[in-house]
DNA sequence: ATAGGGTTAG
């Protein structure tokens, strides 16, 4: 039986908060600290690691004058485990000392929350209060500026070579992912070779970074001569095959781990969800559910997504019953996930029903909402979705124009669609892109005005593509606009659509022998109509 | 008291 003074330390934080919780009428921390010469310092600490950030920001502001910089400092860390950014920046503004610990840890914060502006911000403060940084800042900031500042990667990499960190593991992994986002192989293996000392986790940056740049082969030789090998580096090779395209080397290894777990089961039943081979995705889930393995938040969305892509209704509303037992139903993206199943179901008033629900919306919500909207027709409703989404100050991007104005094109709406196609630029800073144009030349197209439709793929800033053309030539065959189509197999363009097209307008028109004299056109390019196909729906108990 | 790998949505 140890004597109370030789219990380790990490043993008495839950003994003497306890202790405190229980009896607080009895007991004061000023006591606490006198029976186990602790210093208020050490009961924060202790407090911090319980996740009992109260108690802690109690005592810290009960007693100021008996905080040193690391009692300031485990504070700003408990208010970022629990998400309050907020108030850790006020205590890090007001504290009489700051150190290298606290810009790191604030940095990290901002990491946390995904703000590389403040990260970025905070790291120049941090330079020009003449802190120097040290390894755990550079693998913060490396790791919170990936997808945003990019282009400071080999610059970074020179201040740290200055400082002689290259050899450490955090700071050298993040280099190695900076420099897979910029694409640049050689300067990816220079990094990886000048860390003395690899772990697991440089090996697998390196796998990771040969496989998201294609070098496959390479990855392979690279997981053949790993000294060690975890469930990640498995992963990584098995989602790398995925990635690029190539299914069944990755189920080959799949087959071949020694434990799966969530993340590489879900990334397998991704790769057959991305081939929408839906039928192998869920025997792959069940398997999965067979395993004891538990699906997470990752697995439902994923799932949900191959029930929208083949409208398995019956499945997707099963895995909504499974989501909602298990308690991941305020999840942002499971919802959103959730919210397009069901419109592409033929559902919209359960997608509405879980949209109106959410707490937050980010712009894929509205997104899908005001998509699945159009997809049912429903182009006024989609509208004034689009409206309270930019009045609560959500700002919407493409995708929301591409869905704004494909369902201007299923109301036949010409005059808002061309409200928002102007607007867009020069309200929000969308730049119109080959979709946008797509959906304008429907919307000239469906509405007859195919005058207009011309005009736009003639002023285009970019070359038309087949959607385009294929826009604009449905439009001419539905109100048989026989010159423009004419005019389109002149300008060269020999899609077989168009002959096709072309003998649609001739036979209207009873010009036979034309008719006849295209058909054969297409026949001679080995050009064959596409079969056509259509599902009908059918509502039951309801009109 | 501070740092790193693999899986999610429109």
């Amino acid at each position: 039986m140890p004597k109370w003074n030789q219990i380790p330390r990490a043993s008495w934080g839950v003994f003497h908060s306890q202790l405190l919780l229980q009896s607080p009428k009895l007991i004061s921390p000023a006591s606490v600290c006198l029976i186990f010469t602790l210093s208020t310092t050490d009961l924060i600490q202790d407090y911090i690691h319980d996740g009992n950030i109260n108690a802690a920001r109690k005592l810290f502001d009960e007693n100021p004058a008996s905080c040193n910089t690391v009692a300031w400092n485990s504070m700003i860390t408990g208010h970022i485990r629990h998400n309050q950014m907020q108030s850790a920046h006020e205590l890090f503004d007001k504290m009489p000392m700051r150190d290298v610990v606290s810009w790191n840890t604030m940095l990290s914060g901002f990491n946390k929350i995904k703000d590389p502006h403040k990260l970025h911000q905070l790291f120049l403060q941090m330079n020009k209060a003449g802190e120097r940084p040290n390894q755990f800042t550079f693998s913060t900031i490396i790791s919170g500026f990936l997808n945003t500042f990019d282009v400071l990667v080999p610059q970074l990499h020179s201040l740290i070579l200055h400082s002689g960190l290259h050899s450490n593991v955090f700071v050298g992994s993040a280099l190695m992912r900076g420099y897979t986002h910029l694409m640049d192989r050689s300067s990816l293996c220079r990094v990886f070779d000048d860390i003395l000392t690899k772990d697991i986790s440089t090996w697998n940056a390196l796998l990771v970074g040969y496989m998201d740049l294609g070098f496959i082969a390479d990855a392979q030789i690279t997981f053949d001569m790993m000294p060690e090998l975890n469930i990640i580096s498995w992963t990584t090779l098995v989602d790398g095959y995925i990635k690029n395209r190539n299914i069944n080397q990755a189920r080959h290894m799949f087959d071949k781990m020694p434990q799966k777990n969530v993340v590489s089961w879900t990334a397998m039943i991704k790769g057959y969800v991305q081939q929408e081979n839906y039928t192998n995705a869920i025997q792959l889930f069940i398997s999965m559910l067979n395993s004891n393995t538990s699906p997470n938040h990752f697995t439902f969305s994923t799932l949900l997504d191959a029930c929208a892509g083949c409208s398995m209704f019956l499945l997707g509303n099963q895995l909504h019953s499974c989501i909602l037992k298990s308690g991941l139903c305020q999840e942002l993206v499971l919802s959103t996930s959730l919210i397009d199943m069901y419109t592409k179901c033929g559902d919209i008033k359960s997608a509405f029903t879980i949209f109106d629900s959410m707490k937050t919306k980010n712009t894929v919500s509205w997104n899908s909402i005001i998509g699945g909207c159009a997809r049912h027709g429903l182009a006024h409703q989609a509208l004034s979705e689009f409206k309270k989404m930019t009045e609560s100050g959500m700002k919407p991007d493409h995708v929301t124009y591409i869905n704004v104005l494909s369902a201007c094109v299923h109301g036949g709406l010409v005059k808002e669609g061309e409200h928002h196609f102007h607007s867009m630029v020069e309200r929000y800073g969308v730049e119109a892109e080959m979709k946008h144009y797509t959906c304008m030349v429907d919307l000239y197209g469906k509405a007859g005005e195919v005058d207009k439709a011309v005009r736009l793929v003639k002023e285009m800033p970019f070359e038309p593509d087949v959607g385009v053309w294929g826009a604009l030539l449905a439009g001419c065959g539905l109100h048989s606009c026989y010159e423009v189509v004419n005019g389109l197999q002149i300008l060269g363009r020999d899609y077989s659509s168009i002959y096709n097209m072309l003998i649609k307008i001739h036979s209207e028109k009873g010009s036979w022998s034309h008719a006849i004299e295209m058909r054969d056109k297409v026949i001679e390019r080995g050009g064959r109509k596409q079969k056509a196909a259509s599902w009908v729906e059918f509502s039951i108990g309801e009109s």
